[in-house]
DNA sequence: CTCCTATAGTTAGATTATCTAATTACATTG
DNA sequence: CAATGTAATTAGATAATCTAACTATAGGAG
C-alpha cells in the first residue's frame, strides 16, 4: 500500500527534482566491475517504473475498497471456480505466499461475504474455498475500471511501441516467473 | 513486501498453472467497450512484472537488513547531501508519503546510526536530517550487489532488445510519475 | 509586545500484508 | 492404537503506510 496523500499543507521548502542522471553518476562510481552498467539502468528504471505502476492500481481499486492483493485472490478463486477442491494451502502455494497469511486474506474476504469457507468431506483437514455470488457480483463491478487503468498505463505509447514493447516484456515476465517459482 | 516462502512443507494437492490465457478471456467477458484490450492485456502483463521485479529486489536487500523504502530513503539523502536544508517535509514531499511516514522510516534509521537528525537554527521548528558517516559506508556495501540484481532482471534481453525496451519504459516512466506527480 | 494562526515535527492509534512459531484437529501408517 | 505427518488457524511480530491530535515555534495584526 502507498502514495495518495490528499495534501497536508503545501510546504514551502522543498528538494529539488535531480531526475536519473545523479544515479546513474552513482552507479558509474559504486558498481563492481563486471556489471553491465546499461542492464542496470535499465534494470533500475523498470524498478521504478514498477513501483509506479503498483501506485496507479492501488489508488484506482481503493475506490472499491479492497487492494490487488485481496483482488488477486477473488480472481484466482473466479478463474479456479469449477475445481473440486481449493484449500488455504494450494492457494498459499499459488499466490508464494504463506497458509498463515492467506488465512488472513480469508478471514477478511469472508467477513464481507465475498468466499465460502466449506469442510471437505474426504479430508476433514481441509478446507474448500470458493468465491460467493456477492464475490462475483464485487468482482464483475470492479474489472471494468481494472482493466481500463490497466490499458490507461500504457496509453503514452503508441501501437508500435506497445507492439515491441509487449514481446519484450512477455518474456522478461517468463523470465522472473521462472526464477521467483512463482506466477499464474 | 512481498513473497519469499522457506518452504513449509511441499503440498501434494495443487492448483493447475493456468497461465496467461484466463485472464485474457475474463477481461473479453469484463471489459467495458471501449477499452482497448491489446493496451489492457499489456497493462496487466506490465502490473505483473512489476510485482515480480520488486519482489525479487525485496529479496536481494533482505540480506543486508534493509528494505527498498529505507535505501531510498538513504540514497535520496545521499544524492541531497550538498543540501543546506533538508528536513522530514521535503523528504515526504518527494518520496509522495505523509511526514508522519517518514518520522517513522527516520526513527528507524536514526536507531542503527545510519542517519542524523541536528535542529535548523534558522527556523527552530526545522530538522535537518543527513546520512551519517556509517550510513555512507552501507550504501556503499548495498551498491554492488543492488545494482547488479538491477541488471539481472534484464539479463534474458538480448542487446537489441533492451534497446527498444530502454527507450519504450524512459517514456512510460515518465508519463506515470507526471501522472501521479511523484519522481526523483 | 502580545495573541492568533500557520507550519514542522512527532505521537497515538489504525490498517494491510507479510512472516515465524505454536496449537489443534484429523489422517496415515507401522 | 500410538507416533508422526499435514491442514488450518492462532498468536505475536514487523514493515509501511494512513489520519488525527498534539507540541513547539514563527510571524503577522493589532
Amino acid at each position: 500500500m502507498k502514495r495518495k496523500p490528499a495534501k497536508e499543507y503545501t510546504t514551502e521548502q522543498q528538494l529539488p527534482r535531480l531526475g536519473t542522471s545523479p544515479y546513474l553518476k552513482l552507479m558509474e562510481r559504486t558498481a563492481s566491475s563486471d556489471t553491465n552498467l546499461n542492464s542496470a539502468h535499465l534494470g533500475l528504471i523498470m524498478l521504478w517504473t514498477g513501483d509506479n505502476i503498483l501506485d496507479m492500481v492501488d489508488i484506482d481499486l481503493a475506490a472499491f475498497d479492497i487492494t490487488e492483493s485481496k483482488l488477486d485472490l477473488l480472481l484466482l478463486l473466479s478463474l479456479h471456480a469449477d475445481q473440486e477442491l481449493v484449500t488455504p494451502s494450494s492457494i498459499a502455494d499459488r499466490l508464494g505466499i504463506r497458509r498463515s497469511s492467506v488465512t488472513a486474506l480469508l478471514i477478511w474476504l469472508e467477513k464481507k461475504n465475498l468466499i465460502v469457507r466449506e469442510p471437505y468431506a474426504k479430508d476433514g483437514r481441509m478446507t474448500h474455498v470458493r468465491i460467493s455470488a456477492e464475490g462475483r457480483t464485487l468482482v464483475n463491478q470492479i474489472l471494468p475500471t481494472f482493466w481500463s487503468t490497466c490499458a490507461s498505463l500504457v496509453d503514452e505509447l503508441n501501437k508500435e511501441e506497445q507492439a515491441v514493447f509487449q514481446k519484450v516484456l512477455v518474456k522478461l515476465n517468463a523470465s522472473l516467473e521462472k526464477r521467483l517459482g512463482s506466477g499464474r
